[in-house]
Formats: structure tokens, sequence, C-alpha cells
DNA sequence: GTCGGTGATACCTGCCCGGTATGACAGGGC
DNA sequence: GCCCTGTCATACCGGGCAGGTATCACCGAC
């Protein structure tokens, strides 16, 4: 009566985001009609429109962007629950739930602190097996919220934290990366201004949820090719001071006096409390 | 095939709940061999052992244990969605997603405070409709996971933030409220342990989540009776300074020096981005 | 032993989900 | 004006699966 089929949602969802019946059912793979009549019944039964459908397409109303957002977070709860509950299989009730962590963290980023982390955890009596998940460039709430990560490392601003619980772990500056022959890589300091529009060295993009922001910068896919377009001097980045591990010679580091500090968090879903997880958040807390 | 289905987890919860297929079964209106049977196939589907069937009765495995209460959280999300599609159901998407809210709120607490909002918010130019709900002593966190509420007044360290974003109000000093007869009565301040085990005087006991905490005092179902029982000499409790509004004249308020600050946060699910909930939450943090 | 209470199995039935075929309707091109 | 195209809705049908009833297998209590 009051609860929402996960099939519902799905369905729903998909239409929303494709905005055209023929398309989402493709996507789901089943024929249109069927799916045209879950979704009037979705309607019938909340007592609510949640589509507009005019001659040409399909718009969402009101109601409907509200059950695109709540359906999209208790979809990504059910996935979620079914991955940590397959994960936890092997182990039964004896100590905690849980005795395998699975950790997201940005592929290029706080690498001595991860090694670190993962050293002193190891160390730790009883430590649970920790498996690195390596992720996009900033997916890594998505991760925690649909259980493929039980515990992210996070970099504010980029990240953001709302709904999860978090520890400071580290804060630092940021820098430009710049190709070492150009002439701003003499300097000894830069600010967000003078970098952000070079001639002749667009700042490199990469995508967030899988579209690229506009800009003329060229379209990144990970870190090796970035630091590669740098070296080649077609681009360049800002990044937090850590990434000065991964240059390259042909690479050069100027400190951004004013760019806001980047502060990494040991981040995890509110509602989760396995020993394992908090052995990991203490030792990483105690760094 | 990673997605689970509402239906399963509703079953599952019932299950790991009662820890008794029969009771289950009737909890959610159905036969017993049905429920046996989607468990199992649950169970198969994700190549997990959920429960550990003994004679006499049933025991959680550790998979188990994560499933329950993952499962709880995605049911929450599915209801929520549903209650809060329904409620947006008149606006169309002309302005924000949402014209009306929910605000849950102790009956008992921040009675100035929430008056103070409430106008303050009224008088703002495209003010939603506020729907206050009086909750149970500490269910503001359940009723913003499910849905029952788009925004809760919270007090720490009674209620937990966690999953929630919030901003604080308010922050207060907490006393012992005493029958005014009562010799302790006259003194100008007390300690957490002084009044923790007062002769003839046990603290009153209010449910959390359905049931009673152990203990001598008598067991409180609201307010109005809790300050009779105080009056009548048979139980005393401490509250935040703001009980003071609603006090008897057969009551007595004695500060607590050492009992930790009240802190009252506005809080909401992380995830939702209403323009209402902002304004509301903006003229709440100008108070 | 028998009996009570547990969860599992066997079998059947009806519903509902999904597929195919088709309709209604609005634009766009010529 | 015409037809053609692309869209979502309707009509109808078949099969799978959810759920009910009857029963079994097992164990503990007395």
């Amino acid at each position: 009566m009051d609860t929402l089929e996960t099939r519902e949602l799905r369905y729903f969802t998909a239409v929303a985001e494709e905005l055209h019946f023929g398309r989402a059912a493709e996507r789901l793979g089943m024929a249109q009609p069927p799916l045209s009549r879950a979704i009037q019944q979705l309607e019938r039964r909340l007592g609510v429109r949640l589509l507009e459908r005019n001659r040409r397409g399909v718009r969402l109303t009101g109601a409907g962007q509200v059950l695109l957002h709540e359906g999209r977070a208790a979809l990504d709860a059910a996935t979620a629950a079914a991955r940590r509950t397959r994960r936890a299989g092997g182990a039964d009730g004896a100590g905690g739930p849980r005795d395998r962590l699975v950790l997201a963290v940005k592929a290029a980023a706080s690498h001595e602190l991860l090694q670190k982390l993962l050293a002193a955890y190891a160390a730790e009596p009883g430590a649970a097996e920790v498996e690195v998940l390596p992720s996009g460039m900033c997916e890594e709430e998505e991760m925690l919220r649909d259980g493929r990560a039980d515990v992210a490392l996070m970099h504010t601003p980029y990240n953001s934290l709302a709904g999860f619980d978090s520890e400071e772990l580290l804060t630092e500056g940021q820098i430009a990366i710049l190709p070492a022959g150009h002439p701003l890589a003499a300097r000894t300091a830069l600010t967000t201004a003078e970098v952000g529009d070079i001639p002749g060295l667009p700042p490199a993009r990469w995508p967030r949820k899988g579209t690229y922001p506009p800009g003329p910068g060229p379209e990144i896919h990970d870190q090796t090719q970035l630091a590669q377009l740098i070296a080649l001097g077609r681009t360049m980045a800002v990044f937090p001071d850590s990434a000065r591990a991964w240059l390259w010679s042909e690479h050069a580091a100027v400190p951004l006096t004013d760019a806001p500090p980047v502060v990494t968090h040991i981040a995890w879903p509110a509602h989760s409390h396995s020993l394992a997880l908090a052995g990991l958040i203490r030792t990483a807390t105690r760094l």
C-alpha cells in the first residue's frame, strides 16, 4: 500500500531519465506497452501525476522530480543491501557482521596517505582484509551509496560529505601542474585567476557523472593520460599538493596561493556499524 | 540480478525480526509455506546463507545481520519515496519540487523556538505551508528516513545526526524536574549522580523504538502524564532548560551542573534540495 | 511412546507481468 | 491537402510465479 516495489522504481527512473518510453523500454530490455502500463498503474497507485505526456516527448511533473530523486536513493539502498550482504557471505555471526572492507579511493590521490593507512591497519590485531577499489574522478559518493564500497577517502571541496559520517585526515594546499618548459612554470606562486585562462594551455576536463563540463581543454579519462598531455604541453591541471608524488620530470608544480585547501576525509555510510570499519577508522584518525 | 525486490526485503526483515516463520507470515498477512520458499529463493539468489534454522527457532547469520540493517534502510527509502511523492502531488513543476513541508518535533521540546521559527518563516515571501508533526520521544530520525517528515528539530545528545544534514540552532543546559515539595527541590544546583538514584523517586522511563529501558521508574507515554506523575511525587525527569515553559506550580526545576548541554539542530535528509526546505533552514539559522 | 510445534515439501490455482498487434494523435515535408 | 513518421495508449493473450492448502520430517517435552 505505501511502499513502492523496486520494479516500479526501476521502470520510473528509466522513463524519467530518458524522457521517452521507447528508449526507456529498450534500456530495460522490454517492450514499450507494458512499460507504459506499469507507469500508469504507478500513477494510479500513488494518486499522483508523474509525467506530462505532450505530443512530442515527455516531461516530469513536480511529483515526478521528487520521485526521481527519492527513487534513485531507494534503488541505491536496495542494491547496496544486496552487495553488502553478498560480501558478508562467508562471515558467520561469530565476530562482527563483516570481516572484509572495500575502500574506494581516487586512483590519483592520497597515495602516501593510503599506503600508511593500509600498513598501519594491517598491523592491527584482528584487522579485516581491505580491498582497494580505484574510483573515477568523483564517484566515491555513489559507490558508498550503492554498496560497491564500504568506506572511502574523499576530498572536499571536490566530494560532498552530505549523508555520510566522516573524520578529517589531512589538509593540503593545491598546486598547478604545468609543462616544465612553460613560462609560468618558473614562478614560485600563482593564483587561480592566472591559471584559469592561460593562452594556449586550457585546463583539462574530466567527467562528472559521465559527462564532461564544457570548455576548450582536452577530455581526460585517466591520470596517466593527463600526465602525458601535460608533459606534451597541451594542457594543465590543478591538484592537491600530494599529487607531486606522481609528477614526471617534464612537469612543474607551482603552488596556488588563493585556491581553497583540499581536506582529505575518511567517510562511510552513516548507518553502518561493523567492527572492522570501526577499526579502520580508528587507525586512520591516529595516523 | 543485483538489486533486491522490496517484497523480498519486507519478507526477510519480518522473519529476521520475529525469528519465527509462522509469526512473521502472520504479520505479513500470508501463509507460512510461501514465506519459507521466498526466503529460500532469496538465499539462493544472493548465494548466501541468511538464517540458521535450528529445531526450535531461527538465528541470524552474519550476512543476515547485514541484510537486516541494509534492508531496513532500503525499505525506509522506498516508503519515503512513496510518501514524499504523494505529498508533492499537487505542486506542478513550476516552482520548486515541493511546496509543503512536514516538520517533526518532540511534543514537549523547543516550544518557544518552534513558535518563533514558524512565525518567522510564515512571514517570508513564498513560504511553503508547514505541517508540524508531533513525534514520539526519539523517533525524529526514523520519520526523516521513512518520509513521514521532511525536516526535524533534533536534540543532541538524545538524537543522532548521523546521515542527515543539519544546522545548529540553540544550546541549553539541563534541569532536573522534581516534585516541588521534595527536599532536593530547594537546592540551587544538582549533579547527575545525585539525581540518578534518589531514594523513593526513580527517574521516569520512556520508550526508545517501542521498548522501555529497564529500571524502577514508571513507564511514560506522553508529556502530560509525566508532568502529572512528577506533581504527584512519584517520579522525576531530566530535561533541557526550555522545559521550564511547561512546568506546573507543583514542579521544581533545579539546574544540573555536570549534565552535557543539549543542542537543538534543524536536520533534514542529506540528499534533499527543495526550495521550500532551503527557505525554512535559512530562516532557522537567522533566528 | 505420543503429542505439540517447528520449518520444509508437494501440488494446484489464479493473477499479473510481459509480449504482439494495433490504434489515436500530432507534426513535418512535399 | 496528402501521407508518413514518431509517439504513447489500448486490446488481447499466454506463461511464470506468487500464494494457498495439505502434508511431511524432525525434534523436544512429558
